[in-house]
DNA sequence: CTATATGCAAATGCTTTGCAAATCC
DNA sequence: GGATTTGCAAAGCATTTGCATATAG
């Protein structure tokens, strides 16, 4: 999605369209893989030194509630990291060690997650697949 | 697995058998549902006071570590809840509300994912499917 | 005995929150 | 101008760690 598409959402949706954000939206656009909060900071922090880390999570948080942006929960404790929506149901391959997070392009979910649910009484909401692995890089 | 076969297995492996180690066993063995770390510490609590809850962490990563129990990794920073390795591979159906946990009977993946890790260069360590919802009591 | 395990307290890492000042519309 | 956002500082959780003491084998 372009920039300025997203930034019209932002209004239509009332919320105030400021310099953090932009630069925020800029960074989850140009980044290769979904980024940590902490990468945001450090990434929007080039452009805008005076950035803090609540303002980062609290627009992270803020996008994902909008539905146009997602999270990513990495194991234990680790940080979690934000994508932009692309509009695409899909999973990821993630590298235990450096936490690199490859966007896949299928999801392995068939019709016996809608029996499971319904014989246990539950209302399906979604679920999370990820693949855990090595990357190349580290072996 | 019967208490014995578990508290043999871990002086196999060196390690001394305390009463705590036994309690924390009893309640996972005991437990109808994957307890959370908290959950472990106030269980063992009534039969031995005494405990720490760093105690109850360090027992549970060694059983992991071990293979003798597994991590149901929630999301964000939701407590992980601990559950005994039943030999079976296995998923969850997860109440996003109350946090219950059910044993689900099938995994999902098929060969895609041997595909996609290879296609991408990782070697393949495991994966994480967790279906979210809402349980019958949470609505 | 001696290495391992425990309890305590404090530290860690990620994320959230309260509040006064700044700022978008 | 008025509500929303921000930055700061501090708090909140889940989990881990250092260290002196206790204990299993």
């Amino acid at each position: 999605m372009e920039k300025e598409i997203l930034v019209q959402k932002l209004r239509e949706k009332g919320y105030k369209v400021t310099p953090q954000r932009r630069a925020i939206l800029e960074v989850l656009l140009q980044s290769k893989q979904p980024p940590k909060a902490l990468e945001v900071l450090v990434n929007v922090r080039k452009n805008f030194p005076d950035i803090s880390l609540d303002t980062v999570y609290r627009n992270l948080n803020m996008l994902t509630e909008l539905g146009v942006a997602n999270v990513i929960n990495l194991r234990g404790g680790e940080a979690s990291r934000f994508e932009l929506e692309r509009g695409q149901h899909h999973h990821h391959l993630v590298c235990l060690k450096c936490g690199i997070a490859i966007c896949l392009d299928f999801c392995p979910m068939d019709d016996r997650d809608v029996a499971a649910a319904e014989k246990h009484g539950f209302v399906l909401a979604g679920h999370v697949v990820e693949l855990y692995g090595y990357c190349s890089r580290c072996g």
